[in-house]
DNA sequence: TTACTTTCAGAATACGTATTCTCAATTTAT
DNA sequence: ATAAATTGAGAATACGTATTCTGAAAGTAA
């Protein structure tokens, strides 16, 4: 390993003390013009640039912000992702990113790891409820990213909202038999039954299909809702909602596989909007991905710099169907 | 911001001096049992973690590995970025990430950064040969995953093998007219060309369309395939070879709104076999991705910790073709 | 002139850790 | 028993930077 040029090292070459040199490069006034200009002249000739670990040390504050997802095969959170790398760059902080895999125990292994790294905050797409308690507890603030979860700072699009949006809109168009693939405890879902219920829609009815979360793997996915279909001579319904896009995907391979058409014999909606369903012309929830990332990260410096009241601070913002080729078609 | 426990206070609470913590810590033999068992459970009740940052400088290693990716859209590098975090860190060392977006200075800005990071090594997608000279003097190791380079170690498939495996399938299929779809310059084009000279087929009349490069979204390269198309009332070929799975997605949906039949009136093979290629049933060049991290990741180790003689390094790895639906139809 | 600010910049210190130096206590060799 | 070697652990220092402290030089007010 090269020996890389020090503070030291300038003020030795423009003749002046280490610590003229710290002034000049922080802008500090208190620094005769000609003295800062030779500094400056040298520190461009050697191309010195300061050591950013030196400063965390002496300044107890890294600009380091751990990002934690909890995968990355659906492309919604790599968008996630790439945005926060882009604005948290924007701001003068760096990302250091872990992939939880949806796996708690991973997860809070990664945690104590940017607490080694003297990450100045967190933001975190939560694998579950799981490492909730602590993740509160920590010497650093967290925002929790796409789930609002009560004990921390949160930025997620209100998704009771979005499941009322798929509803209603599945009702507008004249379905009466409903399908919902995902969790069941998901507040999408209850959006989506409130409606029917609203309208007298028998929500007992509804046939909720749970997977297995261990991956947004499209094979794993696949096999997954086949094992749910594979129950149905002819399908209940008429109309599926997804937790996902790649959920949506599969659904709507798995529908035409038995020969039925989407959107003609069976509707789908997916979830997140992400390219799959803009190339695919799957119908999906919208979430302002850009928005919530600015959001979130102005909400995490903001607790950084101690700026704001303690008060766990939870914003939710709107989501949007947007209407494509699977679920544009009107029954009877 | 809360204060972290350091070293110093576990050696207060313990009764011994910093010193011994430390040793403790580090596994240095040279400390009494019992000594050790008291540190040790302090550390544990308090939950004390090391401070990596100290470490770092003190140490003059960090531990840190910047990986610059040119851009996040196309899956294949979200596939990289994702072992490459994983493998990392099973080896000790955490990534921080850029994304270049194909743009030349903003690469060498983030390899700046990465540079105040104080990070022991590198591991680029370059965005093209504009900083390759630069990257080459660096203090630092940096291995080119993705791309040959001459003046950087690199690990890579053979792309003229893997433009050899596309031509010699279209022509085992009975293609005689042929287009391809990327830079022309690309090593892959120059095998596919090769083994069409070598059939004594006129490689001159391969149609070769040429993408401006600034992004893979979906909706700039469905733009630029459609400005080639546009000029043909009939298309002079009867099989496409792209330069990544993007590409032959965009290039099959247009292909398919023309009216015309993908595999039977023409044939498509992509490129980096993503999960895109796997769902929809396109055809495409597999590249090894977990051995190109593994390798790429053990090279850089490998220079970090100075094992390796100072000749620059290059390693191919073996495409594969994997042949799906919209390859598989064979002509007269 | 003398006393009092103000401006500038060097010396010294601290951040948390690893390590070298040092020396007391203990063991081994003679 | 005495000297020499070994062991164990505290004190001191260094990593590169920011900052406080300090004091010299220069300027201002009387």
């Amino acid at each position: 390993m090269k020996k890389r040029i020090t503070m030291k090292e300038i003020a030795r070459l423009a003749n002046v003390s280490q610590a003229t040199v710290s002034r000049v490069i922080n802008g500090n006034p208190d620094v005769n013009e000609e003295l800062a200009a030779r500094v400056l002249k040298v520190i461009e000739e050697v191309g010195y640039v300061p050591n950013q670990t030196a400063q965390t040390l002496k300044r107890n504050q890294s600009k380091l912000i751990g990002v934690s997802v909890s995968e990355m095969y659906n492309p919604y959170f790599v968008e996630l992702v790439d945005h926060l790398e882009d604005k948290a760059r924007k701001l003068g902080y760096n990302i250091i990113l872990h992939n939880s895999k949806h796996n708690p125990i991973l997860e809070w292994e990664n945690i104590q790891n940017f607490l080694t790294r003297q990450i100045d905050g967190c933001i975190i797409v939560p694998t579950g409820s799981y490492n909730l308690e602590r993740l509160s507890k920590l010497p650093i603030p967290v925002v929790s990213i796409t789930q609002t979860v009560s004990s921390l700072d949160s930025v997620a699009i209100d998704h009771m909202k979005a499941g009322k949006l798929a509803a209603a809109s599945f009702i507008k168009a004249g379905h009466t038999s409903f399908a919902y693939i995902g969790k069941s405890d998901d507040e999408k879902y209850l959006g989506f039954a409130s409606v029917l219920y609203e309208h007298q829609l028998p929500v007992s009815d509804v046939r909720v299909f749970e997977l297995e979360q261990t991956s947004n793997d499209n094979f794993l996915v696949r096999q997954g809702i086949e094992r749910h279909f594979r129950q149905f001579e002819t399908f209940p319904f008429t109309c599926v909602f997804t937790e996902n896009d790649i959920v949506a995907l599969e659904c709507i391979k798995l529908i035409e596989e038995r020969g039925l058409k989407v959107p003609e014999d069976i509707s789908v909606i997916g979830f997140d909007d992400t390219y799959l369903s803009k190339i695919m012309g799957i119908s999906s929830i919208h979430q302002p991905i850009e928005d919530m990332v600015s959001t979130s990260l102005e909400l995490l410096i903001n607790r950084i710099e101690e700026k704001l009241s303690p008060d766990i601070v939870s914003i939710q913002l709107e989501p949007t169907l947007m209407t494509r080729k699977s679920s544009n078609h009107r029954r009877i």
